[in-house]
DNA sequence: GCCAACGTTGGC
DNA sequence: GCCAACGTTGGC
């Protein structure tokens, strides 16, 4: 079982909203640094940390869990779509992703502040300048850091 | 295969 | 809105 942190921007989809439909698949992510984690190494049952950026205040607001893995991303296949990808076949499809399910919001949001004065969650990839990649591993370590920070 | 130009991300 | 960092594109 793996950790990992996946960025959202809350005004597209935020922690409240996947509460609220409880299950999403995770779809328009077009980087292939970040493919290739989800087609190659998330898996169902891994643990999510959800964070939300591009906002007034940046952070961890919640836990997801992968419900279903190497799902093909539809959007690639939707003229409509800003995530059309013509170059994308169904027989070959090049965007793969997961779904990920609703686990807990935490009472408060962990924003960067508090990850900064942690010497372990300051460690995060997340936490280091430049840092761009929206899906990315975290260490068993991290993770219990977060949650125990959270509570 | 190099690399400049361009586009995007994302904290501040 | 600024700007640094990074990824992608495309001419050569």
């Amino acid at each position: 079982m793996n950790y990992w942190l996946f960025k959202s921007e809350p005004d597209t989809f935020s922690i409240d909203k996947l509460k609220e439909v409880k299950k999403e698949v995770w779809d328009g992510v077009r980087n292939y640094q970040a493919r290739n984690f989800l087609r190659d190494e998330v898996k169902k049952g891994d643990l999510i940390l959800f964070y939300h950026s591009s906002c007034k205040v940046p952070g961890i607001a919640g836990i997801a869990k992968v419900s279903k893995d190497s799902v093909v991303d539809p959007t690639q296949f939707d003229k409509n779509s800003k995530y059309f990808d013509p170059k994308a076949t169904k027989d070959s499809p090049r965007w793969i992703t997961v779904e990920v399910a609703y686990k807990k919001k935490f009472k408060q949001l962990i924003d960067r502040e508090m990850l900064k004065s942690n010497k372990i969650t300051n460690g995060m990839m997340v936490m280091q300048k430049g840092s761009r990649l929206s899906i990315q591993p975290v260490s068993a370590k991290e993770y219990e850091e977060v949650i125990s920070i959270s509570k």
